[in-house]
DNA sequence: GTTGTTTGATGAAGCGGTTTATCACAATCG
DNA sequence: CGATTGTGATAAACCGCTTCATCAAACAAC
């Protein structure tokens, strides 16, 4: 039905063999082609509208030049965390730029982890994961079918391909800035206790304290999780400390958590930033929407999808020197949620904002 | 490297054509495999962890169980929209569910539109097209290449397959929920101009009106778009008439738009919904999460994810009676925006809630 | 003038499956 | 009992492309 190379090569009076290699541009091979039979090939190409089938190709060369992405395993995440998307975007940019394709794989409601698994074969080369659960079937299968595989937000293990960002980092950044602006007495709502970055950023946040020795409340640092409705919940329960004991300035586990707070707190009639400071954590589009604005640190997710993929292709094609376990740096965005804005530093000219003692 | 079929045949005892058979239990065809020999088959090939190549069969059947799936030429609307997901996460339940795969397209930065076009090739059966720009380069390329193609959210026309959602009739809902609120003065912040949807909503909201005996005010149906920023400017505009000319109710153009247009009204020291009542539409996750959270018009993005899919897959296996231009239905989700929830209706026994002349 | 070497080109063997055509043999039938 | 039918199995062609091994001719070197 289609046109074939066979079509080409009869069209051009030329063999196969010729035909493929004028093609494909080969180089480095031992089939030469003159430029005058590789013009005929071209023209007799476009006569026929030619183009060579890929399914043909991969099985001939044994690569199929496409990458596959499995999403994390929760409908809620995957539908209202912007996170994916973005991922997804730096991963996709990549990918294309690459000439590699995306193959996509979701464990959503109604299959079983194990049955995503399966799903991944051969027609891969190799797999991006973002957010791996813990002890992930995937992994075994990869190995097993010894398809490399790259995670996105995965604890660092020995031989493992990650890509992360500095975690401990942020969660220092966001305590600094609220030391800075005098704070003194902190909560941070902590992130799904099963992903690691919960815990680096809770120990960033921690250290900056010791280190300005302001007392680390350990009832203020309370389990909570990536969901609006945890950040409500966990913010509601400090509030009920009464004003003297509930915090000044509140670092949420990411932006979605840090609505909640803020909602909670403008909920017991309270103000943010002027009574309670919020920080949040991702830098997501949502954190332009909080009321005010959040400041939030920035993580660049786009361009650890981004990472991510190149980290895989360049181990596909064999490339050296390629850091397996880079950690790419954060940020602090700056918004109103915090009284920055207002007064900036208590180094500055302007006054620190009045927080309660 | 890896166990072939010859390996399974071999430590068998069988032909390679008796693996293939056995293996996928073919009825319909003139092969047949006695019990016995099906059985050794099976354990060899369980015994050597046999797996069929799929790029091999593709190679053969010319099938390759892949489609395609090209989102929006945006990379804000992929970004930022909760539909991309939503409609996502309906396709990958059919597609799953139909043991096919999906390969994802995008037009993001850095591409153009045809670029990604041509990235479309003979790898997949069939392509889905979410929100398609009106002259696509992409349904040119496929209709050559013979690929069929089911689009969502697009411009019915004669021999196209499409999914949409009554548009015409969501926008009579929320005009219909205004109206038996009491409202008389009315403003709709219109979508994109170029998608039909948006030509629909408005129509619908029209109708009503007229139906009502309401007069319409055709400069209160204004140029908006799907972004919150454009809502909010839209808005703005809007107050900027007075208390006596301003709308007393506005029908956003998607739930983001709606949030632009609360913060206008907020920002000017108006309620939401005492002086002036919201209408979304959507009803994506999102819809929660305004202040208040929003009545908006309920759309099925996640059905239409699946029915296109179900529609697609059903055209490549060659199935009958399938509806080429099916639209799904759409329903109003009552929240807080239009304060329905203090005073139903006006024919219900609570009173109405105050409404300016 | 014989021997290498380079250039241009090709046939044929895969890649790992599916499928058609063919065949041996046992069972059923008039 | 010869003809027909049904069952079980297989060899070989094919899907469309890559690539190895090979070769002829032109060219350079000794």
């Amino acid at each position: 039905m289609a046109v074939t190379i066979r079509d080409v090569a009869k069209l051009a009076g030329t063999s196969i063999t010729a035909v493929s290699a004028a093609l494909n541009n080969t180089s480095g091979s031992t089939i030469r082609v003159s430029q005058a039979t590789r013009e005929r090939i071209y023209d007799a190409a476009a006569q026929l509208g030619y183009v060579s089938n890929p399914i043909a190709k991969s099985l001939a060369t044994g690569k199929t030049k496409v990458l596959g992405l499995m999403l994390p395993y929760a409908d809620a995440f995957v539908d209202q965390n912007p996170f994916s998307n973005q991922v997804m975007s730096g991963i996709m940019r990549e990918v294309v730029h690459r000439h590699y394709n995306l193959m996509l794989y979701t464990a959503t409601s109604g299959i079983q982890k194990d049955r995503a698994a399966m799903l991944v074969d051969s027609k891969i080369e190799g797999l991006l994961v973002v957010m791996p659960p813990e002890d992930s079937a995937i992994f075994l299968k990869c190995k097993k079918r010894n398809i490399p595989y790259v995670s996105i937000l995965d604890r660092p293990t020995a031989g493992s391909w990650s890509v992360n960002s500095d975690d401990y980092t942020g969660g220092r950044m966001a305590a600094e800035h609220l030391v800075k602006l005098g704070h003194k007495r902190m909560a941070h709502l902590m992130g799904s206790p099963d992903v690691s970055t919960s815990h680096l950023r809770a120990k960033g946040f921690r250290d900056v304290l010791e280190e300005a020795a302001i007392e680390l409340r350990e009832d203020l640092i309370v389990q909570s999780g990536f969901d609006w409705r945890l950040g409500l919940d966990s913010t509601e329960q400090l509030l009920q400390r009464g004003v003297k004991e509930m915090p000044t300035a509140i670092f949420a586990a990411n932006d979605l958590c840090a609505e909640g707070a803020i909602r909670a707190i403008r909920a017991a009639g309270l103000s943010v930033p002027n009574d309670i400071a919020v920080v949040g954590y991702d830098d997501t589009w949502y954190a332009t929407l909080t009321q005010p604005p959040l400041t939030t640190v920035h993580m660049p997710i786009e361009e650890m999808g981004e990472m991510a993929a190149r980290m895989l292709i360049a181990r596909l094609e064999g490339e050296d020197e390629i850091d397996p376990q880079p950690i790419l740096p954060v940020s602090l965005t700056v918004r109103n949620s915090c009284g920055a804005h207002l007064a900036p530093f208590v180094d500055g000219t302007k006054q620190s904002p009045p927080v309660r003692q």
